[in-house]
DNA sequence: TTATTATTGTGAAAAAAATTACAACTTACA
DNA sequence: TGTAAGTTGTAATTTTTTTCACAATAATAA
């Protein structure tokens, strides 16, 4: 039993274990083979104390002369934040964002992909875009759990996001990315993450300010 | 010298306060007047008692017989948030992101305005798009002190992160809004906001795992 | 009038996250 | 050999954010 602590990582160190993993993996291709703690820190704009510590808490252990072996770090995340099987993902609004979504995606990780995407504009559906399938909304039951689609990016418009929660939930999905500007609600054991642009402009503004 | 107090407001309630603003001014739309904590909190999927502190700390208070005023609220919120001039945007780089966040945005705040587009492809220079003017990036360093632009979006290609952030900053620019996946560093007195969708794809599916 | 219920406002406690401080180790080299 | 410089690992502290607990108040109904 290697660990139940994955369970119980902090959700920011979480966060961090994927930028962790792409900036690496970015220093590998240019031939490095270790890293310090400063190092990865001023990479991602961190303190090298909280590159450590995240280390730490997933148990990997550098050595005082070389830093950090970078693909075993690389190695050690993926164990820990990839699922084994993979997971399949759909686009829920092939509009500018969900196209947008998509393309800068398509083939960055081995083990989650795209597998499908739905809108109800009958101009894009029943065809490939981006490299994906793009289904009528009105097969999403269908096509969820057909497709062993876990998790769900919705980049519909803001009226219709109710009604396309409501058929992902009934469809059985266990994640959604909500990218609309309405907050939604999901029952126990379904996982929500929100995330609106203007919020972000607005805090960024405020700052400025 | 109204507060100070704005300026010590929590990150995180400001960036609620940003939502609360929304959701209140559809409630607004729906005809309603006043909203209670457990009302406005079932709507952002949070506790009570966070909405009222939240508002305890901008200084507004309610009744208990009639909860808050939306109106009221809606306003105190917008002069603590928005900035008295108005600040203005530019989006960088006009592929299917840019142009999401343009479209989605356009109009939407009134002391918020994207007066400008900028892209290295000379298809999409010269021209508007979206509603907004869009510029060969050589010409950044001339038009964002023109059109007093302090806040950037950042939406362009990885490997052209580093070298447009230069030029932004030299341009003078006062807030990053970075939506590439390469981390940014930025000199003091200049704001920055990260967000890398691949990061919250990969949380969120650590999560459902 | 007097309970009862529902609400706000807020001090205090708890939980989550980041930072500080420092011991322990490794290497380089005087 | 011994010491100086640079590194990791982690306990302890501090800071930030959320939650708990409850007093105060208003409206309602018995």
């Amino acid at each position: 039993m290697p660990n139940k602590k994955n369970e119980d990582l902090p959700g920011k160190t979480v966060e961090r274990l994927s930028q962790y993993r792409r900036l690496l993996f970015n220093s590998l291709q240019e031939g490095k083979t270790n890293i310090y703690s400063h190092e990865l820190a001023r990479l991602m704009n961190l303190t090298p104390v909280q590159v450590r510590r995240d280390l730490m808490l997933i148990g990997y252990s550098g050595s005082q002369s070389k830093g950090y072996i970078i693909k075993d770090l690389v190695n050690l995340i993926g164990k820990i934040i990839d699922s084994d099987t993979g997971q399949r993902i759909a686009i829920v609004g092939m509009g500018n964002l969900g196209r947008a979504i998509t393309s800068y995606f398509l083939g960055k990780r081995e083990k989650l992909s795209i597998v499908a995407a739905f809108d109800n504009d009958p101009q894009k559906t029943d065809r490939i875009i981006a490299g994906v399938p793009c289904h009528h909304i009105n097969k999403l039951k269908e096509i969820v759990p057909a497709e062993s689609i876990s998790i769900a990016v919705l980049t519909v418009a803001p009226e219709a996001t109710y009604e396309v929660a409501k058929q992902l939930l009934e469809a059985g999905i266990k994640g959604i990315l909500n990218y609309t500007s309405v907050p939604l609600t999901v029952p126990e054991g379904v996982h929500l993450e929100e995330y609106d642009i203007i919020t972000s402009l607005e805090k960024l503004a405020f700052h400025v300010k």
